[in-house]
RNA sequence: GGAUUGGUAGUUCAGCUGGUUAGAACGCCGCCCUGUCACGGCGGAGGUCGCGGGUUCGAGUCCCGUCCAGUCCGCCA
């Protein structure tokens, strides 16, 4: 070893002993005749001392020394005589008599310190060195911490870790597949899994009772700050279990990870169907750290004359708390904010419910008081509060309204990072049905799509609507949602012969076309499939919940930007001649769609 | 595919209705400084104002195009 301890751990007890300590150079203070240097690893900060008086040649080393060299430092360990209260280190110092410089280092395009002044282009490109600040390692530490603890309590609820297949086969539903080219099967590609789904069934297939694995997976799909091209999934399977038992058995990990991790007790889980969440919220992942639920105004607000009640399918309202004093320019902001394109809302109604008791609204012309004080009613409105009104198509509207609902929480400071508020999303619809929208390939246009995937479950006594109304059939499936952050989701999946068909029918494949895309399913089924279900968490964003932050970026070692390219190995990237020839590929100059 | 914000020194940014020599802070280099820990003081170097075109007597500033980065919608669970 070239070191004797970490940065970390020296302390006033380890006065007079002869250490060796070895670290990258956090920058120096050079007093004249004194010379400090702090030395920094992964385990933290210890201040080297230099004296000019005490050995001249030695503190003359100390001085030459950069940011960021790596060097080797012996000495002795002393009390110091001033004190830095701030740092656990920060009683004692090294008074070095052996100095090696390992290592130099030219100087970092940004301060790797906590408060760097790096921008984040510059950190992603040189993220290596991004990594050596603390705060970004704190966030991998904590990932670490989370998937210790994910596997303690899998492993103690008998769960089996099995490593499931990256180079699978592409199927037409779900997201975009990554394909990769196969060099021995020519004009034959492998695709990269969107998520271990059929294997984790076929597992259960086999009788590995309960699976998980934290596994990487693939979407090529376009990105968010909180969506990668590769991400990591917490995934896990059980069989003979009903829902309850998968609800059940995942609130356990997840309140096992609050405990261990952040050591927090939570209080039991909500529960919440789709249809609800839709209603109250707008949203299937609604953020329950605040009410401020939708009331549905329709039968208040009709036949007054006012053109766009009237004429609206849905009239909606939230009650912001106390936010009556809300000034002209505040209000004017949640109209432009509503009115932008990305949410859509032709423009927004309010009443105060004035702090004197009087009610005043943007659509006095139309309402007079009494009939507003109907509204504060039925939105159990106090004086103080401001109701804020949309309407137009439903859909649209609750969309909206979710949206302000949210922007309203952030304002009124009812957003707290440190507040987990978590619940269970129950009863999905089973099915969607797709327009037919240009992104979308042009084979899954015009007909109903599986809103989880295919093997998904409807509820039982929903079965018989598959031949009637395929739109109302409701799923046995469930998201965990956590802050308004979906976190993770899962079904009960189908495991009969005869539903499995009848569900492919119902997505439009015919026999042939369910049997060449998952004909080795539904074989391994006829051998004896257990009644099982599962679930999958993504792990990016718990970390990036657990860690207070908005983006997963910041809990991925190596991430990739927004349009799915790493800045640092500028990935992804042309390949040679030789390789496309090798593989029998030709770049087209032009790009044609199929269809045309 | 669309909306939107930004791109000026190594870095983070300022730069007004277009005006003559483009600034600050941090960092870097040099000198001074014996208890600093955001050390301090003095001095210095450092710029293709993303790129291309246009308007104008004159463009960092206005217009068009383009590239890059961020956020969002579509998309994705």
């Amino acid at each position: 070893m070239l070191r004797s301890h970490t940065c970390g751990e020296l302390r006033l007890s380890d006065v007079t002993k002869t250490v060796t300590l070895c670290g990258w150079v956090q920058t120096g203070r050079d007093l004249g005749g004194l010379t400090f240097v702090d030395l920094r690893d992964r385990y933290g900060v210890t201040q080297l001392s230099f004296n000019m008086d005490t050995d001249a040649a030695m503190c003359e080393k100390g001085r030459q020394l950069g940011r960021e060299f790596v060097v080797q430092a012996k000495g002795i360990v002393v009390e110091r005589s001033n004190k830095n209260k701030t740092i656990p280190t920060g009683e004692i110092e090294i008074v070095v008599n052996e100095l090696v410089i390992l290592n130099k280092a030219i100087t970092p395009p940004f301060t790797i310190e906590d408060q760097t002044n790096g921008g984040d282009e510059l950190r992603m490109k040189y993220r290596y060195l991004d990594l050596r600040r603390q705060s970004v390692r704190k966030n991998l530490e904590l990932r670490h911490r989370l998937a210790i603890e994910t596997r303690n309590y899998l492993d103690l609820q008998h769960f089996l870790e099995v490593e499931t297949p990256v180079l699978i086969k592409s199927t037409p539903e779900g997201a975009r597949d990554f394909v990769v080219p196969s060099r021995m099967n020519q004009g034959q590609f492998y695709a990269l899994p969107q998520s271990p789904q059929t294997f984790k069934q076929l597992l259960m297939v086999s009788g590995f009772d309960r699976y998980y694995q934290i596994v990487k997976c693939f979407r090529d799909e376009d990105l968010r700050a909180d969506r990668q091209p590769e991400f990591t999934q917490i995934d896990c399977e059980m069989s003979f279990v009903e829902q309850e038992d998968i609800l059940n058995t995942f609130e356990g990990l997840i309140n096992h990870l609050f405990k261990t991790v952040k050591g927090i007790e939570i209080p039991p889980m909500q529960r919440m169907t789709y249809a609800d969440a839709m209603t109250y919220y707008g949203n299937d992942k609604p953020d329950t750290r605040f009410e401020m639920r939708f009331v549905e105004l329709n039968a208040l607000v009709k036949g007054q004359n006012f053109k766009v009640f009237d004429e609206a399918e849905l009239v909606v309202a939230i009650c912001a708390k106390g936010a009556a004093d809300y000034t002209r320019k505040q209000l004017d902001e949640l109209t432009d904010f509503v009115k932008r394109p990305q949410i859509g809302a032709t423009g927004l109604v309010y009443a105060r419910y004035a702090a004197d008791g009087s009610l005043k609204s943007s659509v006095d012309k139309f309402y007079n008081e009494a009939e507003l004080s109907k509204w504060a009613n039925a939105c159990a409105a106090q004086s103080g509060d401001l109701i804020l009104i949309l309407a137009g198509q439903a859909d649209k509207t609750r969309k909206a309204m979710s949206e302000l609902r949210l922007e309203m929480g952030t304002r009124l400071g009812l957003r707290n990072k440190n507040v987990f508020s978590c619940l269970w999303v129950l009863d999905f619809p089973l099915l969607e049905w797709n327009e037919g929208d240009t992104n979308l390939l042009a084979s899954l246009a015009g007909r109903w799509i599986a809103k989880h995937h295919p093997f998904t479950a409807p509820k039982p006594e929903d079965i018989a609507l598959l031949d009637t109304n395929p739109g109302a059939v409701r799923a046995n499936a469930y998201d965990m949602v956590i802050n308004g952050v979906e976190v993770g989701g899962g079904s009960i999946r189908i495991y009969n012969k005869n539903l499995q068909a009848k569900m492919f029918n119902t997505l439009g494949f015919s026999n042939e076309e369910a049997q060449k895309q998952f004909g080795f399913l539904m074989n391994a089924f006829e051998f004896g499939a257990p009644p099982h279900g599962g679930i999958a968490f993504g792990f990016d964003r718990l970390c990036s919940l657990f860690g207070g932050a908005d983006s997963i970026r910041d809990f991925i070692a190596f991430p990739k930007n927004n349009a799915g390219r790493d800045m640092m190995i500028e990935s992804p990237s042309e390949i040679s001649e030789e390789q496309l020839h090798e593989l029998k590929l030709v770049i087209r100059a032009d790009t044609p769609k199929a269809s045309e």
